[in-house]
DNA sequence: TTCATTTTTGTAATCATTTTAAATAATTCA
DNA sequence: TGAATTATTTAAAATGATTACAAAAATGAA
């Protein structure tokens, strides 16, 4: 949790309680959670914590580059405390946001980083969608 | 007109005269246009014409894959009446969305399509953000 | 025409997100 | 310290996109 303080300080975030703990649910649950997810997670750890807050303090998150808002669920939006360069993975069947981390792809980011002929480039997302292992095994 | 009534016929979907005007639309506005403009747009020609049609079509376009639903835009889902392997370019600035066509993007598409590792891939959608040359020159 | 099926329509409901204004907490500096 | 300023959090209401629902209209086969 100090580690937690001092990666948001250094990102020019002061460290306050709520964004501490939203910060830490990000970085300990992979599963690409949405605001509603989150926001039930923290209440027993915060009484008090408003949506509000958490959709203000996504948002900084997204703005100071610690978190990825991702809108590859057409419904909602779901966030990552993973800002390495990867694509993701959505099933159709249930719902989950799986992660890929491909060798191709850091070289595509990469690749088209900053500039594509006279438009100027800051992020890019890369969404597959299709059915997931366990899905198209209950299928059988 | 005509050709867009073979068009859908030989995709499984009956030529409505409310689904050949979306269409036509769709083919003929390559703006990645949301639902709130293709409705406004298509009001003159089909006074009738109620917002849930519109999604009930979009939706079935979608599903017959004669259209695309694009979650490229945090606000809106916009659609692409351009079916063939492209990415997109949104503007924060002005919210354009820009098609881009690049040799790489087909490769990479085709490269991971149908499985990574145990997932069954059925579609990519690949969105680039930034600003612009419109609105870059602007600022200048 | 008759009956069944498909498509369209209008309304109401739902749900995620934003707006707003007030309350609380933290920081500044006299 | 302590009053003033600024930043953060909160709750409630508003907005806006999308979906659910049920009735009406159109289509098509028998
Ligand atoms: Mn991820
Ligand atoms: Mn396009
Ligand atoms: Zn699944
Ligand atoms: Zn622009």
């Amino acid at each position: 949790m100090e580690q937690t303080k001092d990666y948001l300080s250094s990102h020019g975030i002061r460290p306050s309680a709520q964004r501490m703990a939203i910060m830490d649910y990000l970085l300990s649950h992979k599963t690409h959670p949405t605001v509603e997810e989150i926001y039930t997670a923290l209440l027993p750890l915060l009484p008090t914590l408003s949506k509000t807050t958490l959709y203000n303090t996504l948002k900084l998150f997204s703005d100071k580059k610690v978190a990825l808002m991702l809108n590859i669920d057409e419904h909602t939006t779901r966030f990552d405390g993973d800002v390495k360069p990867h694509a993701h993975f959505q099933c159709q069947v249930c719902g989950r946001v799986y992660d890929i981390f491909q060798e191709e792809l850091p070289e595509l980011v990469s690749l088209y980083k900053q500039q594509i002929g006279k438009l100027l480039i800051s992020s890019v997302e890369i969404s597959y969608k299709g059915v997931c292992e366990m899905c198209k095994n209950k299928k059988d």
